[in-house]
DNA sequence: ATACTATCGGTAAAAAAATATCGAACGAGG
DNA sequence: CCTCGTTCGATATTTTTTTACCGATAGTAT
């Protein structure tokens, strides 16, 4: 069956819930514990399992906490290790290489600046080592954290290097070819819907 | 008319684009150009322009930027200033602090710590002032940027005295009461969508 | 053993969102 | 001033996503 869009973007919430029951030492969850926890439908959630669960849920009991993990996790291919090069060594940089919040897939993080002097604990390379690392460290994900004036250029050099996954945080539209994803975290955006919200 | 969720989604990035356009002098933009920056379909863009736009758009010339610009910006309220109390100012809680992103509203930006210490050019408070400081400063949003440890206590804490909107950026799934408005920025199941895609 | 409740999966229906079609209007160029 | 390419808005259609319905099954209590 062909998995929708939608569906992958609720699957990772599903696995932070079963992580955390996991951990509480709970077996079984219901679609309808699931659902509650994040205000979504108990049906929408049976639906999203089915998609990707190798084994049924049971009536009356629900679904096998730690099968439906490594299912989901082998879905989105979670336990692969995943090397990101972070661009931009400033604060949302650093933030992101001290992040914690990565609960399942561990990627090895190397920090690229002009100032390679920014931080004491982590290494941080000269920003003209881009294609360099890009080729020896078997880079997965390029993460933009410069000012947006830059990010366009590192973005089409990490392209021209080779990178198929490009994670933005600088708020630009920025232009890839085909075949190169992007994904824009636009916080600006994101408040701004929020604040609709409330409307 | 209703307007759907997906279109108040993107009208953010519509507004990005007609704020650079503006810039550089474009008086006029069609659906074709606003969709081929995005990627998206042009009959979709005229359909969300013409949930907002006051004015109609001219065939064979396209939209008037500076007036959608108007549009887009009083449906969105973005012109009202907006107070956002920022929770936690770690290395995420300063990125925030400084982000340069927020285009067109303006935030005042009052950070909270336990350890007030943390930077020199940058008045912070000391947790134990989140009460005071949400009815004293008319704080819109709470954002929270404490580790997940910390994340559902400070939220209540806001919840409790007042908020209405939480923008949490801790990696957990944050429980609030019927009423008050919770957005997720889930960076870790946003780069996992990303990976997902490249499939 | 029987009844009761919670829950499942499959199919069907409804709702939401995206896309197609088409006649009309604008401006440019001959 | 006529023709052509571009673009619009309105209505219709298609696709995607969500929700409802229902018969069946697991476990529990009487």
């Amino acid at each position: 069956m062909e998995i929708s869009k939608a569906t992958i973007e609720r699957l990772p919430k599903y696995l932070r819930i079963l992580i955390q029951k996991n951990k509480d030492g709970v077996e079984n969850i219901s679609s309808t514990v699931i659902a509650n926890e994040l205000k979504l439908n108990p049906i929408q959630v049976r639906k999203d399992l089915a998609a990707i669960y190798k084994k049924d849920g049971k009536p009356g009991v629900g679904f096998d906490i730690p099968k439906l993990i490594e299912d989901i996790s082998e879905f989105l291919n979670l336990n692969d290790t995943k090397n990101l090069l972070i661009v931009g060594a400033g604060r949302l940089g650093q933030a992101l290489m001290n992040y914690t919040g990565f609960e399942n897939d561990i990627h090895k993080i190397i920090a690229l600046d002009n100032d390679i002097s920014k931080i004491d604990n982590v290494k941080i390379f000269d920003s003209n080592k881009l294609e360099e690392l890009v080729e020896n460290q078997n880079i997965n994900v390029g993460v933009i954290t410069v000012p947006k004036q830059a990010a366009q250029e590192m973005c089409d050099r990490l392209v021209k290097a080779g990178i198929k996954a490009i994670w933005n945080f600088a708020p630009a539209n920025l232009k890839v070819p085909e075949g190169v994803k992007i994904k824009n975290e636009d916080l600006s955006a994101s408040l701004t819907i929020l604040l609709n919200s409330l409307k």
